[in-house]
DNA sequence: CGCTTTTTTCACGGATAGATCACGAGTTTG
DNA sequence: CAAACTCGTGATCTATCCGTGAAAAAAGCG
């Protein structure tokens, strides 16, 4: 199948939590489980994904994603993340990844939101 | 192994304790977990750990984060100096960043938990 | 101490920024 | 050709931000 040229670039993969990413091939795995995405959410969760831990300004995400500079009361990032929040959360309900940062932009970063506390009431 | 090329300038990062700031991406890391701060808040701490272990005053704060001079009565910096107290401390209990000086200013410097300060109340 | 000055914190309202929904046009698929 | 899907826009709703005024607390001082 694939043949790589002669720089020999070893297909990507990017991983964060129970997340599989990979680019290359268009596909993404949560606990192994294929998700269904369309292509604009899948490249901006690659975008996204491939700067994991750093908050990344919605500028910069449109230049990556679309292409071309972010005009002003383009929500078109916002809409898309909401996208794919939602699939995530579909997903992974107890994990979330994209976080904001009002003011500077998104950061992706798979964190425990809540985890379930043991306390003592529990029947 | 990044290399930048010669007009691009390295990426500021200041670090005080467990708090890792990153200045360009508006980013506060507090023992490598990300915070949260408003613009603000942000650029209240980055100015404040600039110059860290001085005693700033409030007009010079004032001019460095909001631009113009501090108008009498105007306790915009106090206010800012507080949330950001109360959301380094929910991150990190044990230090202490901002210390008042009274009549002078603010000193950001963090400063170890077991601060026993020796006074003579001893028997 | 008791009083004055300085600092801290809270609560509020207007303003701004972000999240989400619904829709129409365009595409793809079969 | 019809059904299903994608994409981006506009509109609405919600959350957060920001600076102010005032009360509470702390510090300074005689």
């Amino acid at each position: 199948m694939a043949v790589y040229p002669e720089s020999a670039e070893v297909p990507e993969i990017l991983y964060a939590g129970e997340l599989e990413i990979r680019p290359d091939e268009g596909l993404v795995l949560a606990t192994g489980q294929a998700l269904t995405l369309s292509v604009r959410e899948f490249e901006l969760l690659s975008a996204m994904a491939r700067r994991q831990g750093t908050i990344v300004t919605r500028e910069d995400l449109y230049r990556t994603v679309w292409g071309g500079e972010l005009r002003h009361g383009d929500r078109s990032v916002d809409v898309y993340v909401s996208k794919l929040r939602s699939k995530l959360e579909a997903a992974l309900p107890d994990r979330r990844f994209i976080h904001t940062h009002p003011g500077f932009g998104y950061r992706f970063q798979p964190q425990p939101s809540r985890n379930v506390h043991m306390d003592g009431s529990g029947a």
